[in-house]
RNA sequence: GGCGGGGUAGCCAAGUGGUAAGGCAGGGCUCUGCAAAAGCCUCAUCCGUCGGUUCGAUUCCGACCCUCGCCUCCA
């Protein structure tokens, strides 16, 4: 089935075709972490959101190559790192690792490639000689290059791909410092920033003079380099759009002449508990704040994961309890059918629902991403198993298949299946011990044993094949 | 002011010109000595408000109300 999804270039959703002429291989650049604090909720679902982007590629059938920058130069680190006293490479491998670790804890499959901006300073000087020697970008009096806007549209270029842009109603001035730089139009953007004594130590020599990339031209340098001068995906947050994702293409299709990026995704936004995340409000998450409070980064995932990607989503505490509970009837029900696949079987059977749920799921996924009606046919899979296994109507090859289509749609969703648990040896002493008192009829001692394994952290629930322990 | 999203059950969230998926919570039941974060069933005369088009609108059009995002820090 054909894969469909929104382009933001030309606002419709399209049929995905690569660029590979033999229709395999596919590029994919994500906008990665500025490095400069721990990423937080809203981060998090950009990332959640190009995992789903890549799985669902490879679930079609693609090979594809990810790519995610990490930013570890630009004004905000600097200023901490001045303010801390530390040096630029000990910040910001800080913050790298805790995002890397971070990704995996919410299984989000390691990019291919994860390029830092300050390993690739020659590349980045590269692509600014080239747009200097295509008359796009010039270095005003201060020292800074800056790419020009108007020399751009000049050359026939368009500038405003994204997002429809009207400069003579934009704002410009509220939330700009107009002063900061020698521009020659309020509109031209940096590329490469001349040094300035607040820089301290983090500085590169260029033929431009000592200084620092802009905030657009690493991604511009780092995706072309891994991917090439035009590639297939390059997705981010929404917000992104302009200027960043604007001026990229400027800088990589004036450096370049080619078309840069043929679909570009972007991820909406998020509110927490109804409210655009701050810190005043309390609702400003990291990934980590949740772990604290005892959730998982498997129920983060979940819950990042239900809602459709171009829609605002309401992320709740509330939603995320919901999620364990939701994950805990896939789980138990995915548990049950490993049980039952376990008896040794001759004969290979599949029942219909799995052929249901591949076809639903793939259908869902096809349209833009439909994952709310991806995960509906799932949990009507599971309730059909479910029924099943109750009836005792599923053989053991039944079961075994059913695995086998959960595993493939499980391979986009990425929300593994807990293994069971083993229990220390005290926690199955208590469970003995409670099986004895049960079977003595001492029920009341049946009942405190199971309240001390509640309280170590273990439930005991019985089932027609005797006591099952499972770790809370 | 310019541009662009939204308003569907207690909460979250899909979707369609022909009468509303799914999840959580709630209710009922089953299993159980009692239980369970176990299973099954149930849960929107209705889709922000008011008009219009239509045999028929939650879905298309218009107005209005509310809300969110971008407009050079931003996922």
């Amino acid at each position: 089935m054909a894969l469909k999804l929104f382009n933001s270039l030309t606002r419709a959703v399209q049929t995905f075709a690569p660029l590979d002429p033999a229709g395999k291989k596919v590029g994919l650049y994500c906008c990665g972490p500025t490095v400069y604090d721990f990423a937080h909720i809203g981060n998090w679902r950009t990332f959640v959101f190009a995992d789903l982007v890549r799985r669902t590629l490879a679930f079609s059938g693609y090979e594809v190559k990810h790519v995610m920058n990490i930013t570890d130069v630009e004004d905000k680190i600097i200023q901490r790192v001045r303010e801390n006293k530390t040096t630029l490479r000990e910040f910001t491998g800080k913050f790298e690792t805790a995002f890397l670790d971070d990704l995996k804890a919410l299984n989000c499959q390691a990019p291919h490639v994860t390029p830092r901006a300050t390993g690739h300073m020659a590349e980045i000087i590269a692509l600014i000689e080239k747009l200097v020697a295509r008359g796009v970008a010039y270095q005003a009096t201060d020292g800074s290059v800056y790419f020009s806007i108007e020399k751009y549209r000049g050359c026939g270029c368009t500038y405003g791909q994204l997002q429809k842009l009207n400069f003579d109603e934009m704002r410009v001035g509220e939330r700009v410092s107009t002063d900061e730089y020698e521009k020659e139009a309020v509109a031209d953007f940096a590329l490469w920033k001349a040094r300035v004594p607040d820089d301290g130590d983090v500085f590169w020599p260029s033929p431009f003079g000592e200084g620092r990339p802009g905030w657009h031209i690493e991604c511009s340098a780092m995706s072309i380099k891994a991917l090439g001068e035009t590639f297939d995906l390059h997705l981010g947050g929404e917000d992104l759009k302009f200027p960043h994702h604007e001026d990229e293409i400027a800088q990589s299709e004036g450096a370049t002449g080619k078309p840069f990026v043929k679909f570009w995704l972007h991820g909406a936004h998020l509110l927490v508990e109804g409210k655009k995340m701050s810190k005043r409000l309390g609702n400003y998450f990291t990934l980590r704040d949740l772990i604290a409070k005892g959730f998982t980064g498997r129920e983060v995932r979940y819950l990042l994961l239900t809602a459709h990607y171009r829609e605002t989503f309401n992320f709740t505490l509330e939603g995320l309890a919901g999620a364990k509970s939701a994950l805990a009837r896939i789980d138990e029900c995915v548990g049950k059918l490993r049980e039952l696949a376990a008896i040794p079987k001759s004969e290979v059977q599949s029942p219909k629902s799995n052929d249901a749920l591949i076809e639903k799921f793939t259908a869902a996924l096809a349209e833009d991403l439909n994952i709310s009606a991806a995960w509906a046919s799932v949990f009507e899979w599971v309730r059909e198993m479910n029924k099943r296994l109750a009836e005792n109507s599923l053989s053991p090859a039944e079961a075994a298949s059913a695995l086998t289509a959960w595993d493939k749609i499980n391979s986009v969703l990425g929300i593994g299946t807990t293994a069971e648990a083993e229990a220390p040896a005290d926690i199955l002493a208590l469970a003995e011990a409670r099986t004895t008192a049960k079977l003595a009829k001492d029920f009341k001692r049946a009942d405190t044993i199971r309240d001390e394994l509640k309280a170590k952290g273990w439930i005991i629930a019985d089932s027609p094949k005797g006591p099952k322990l499972k770790k809370i």
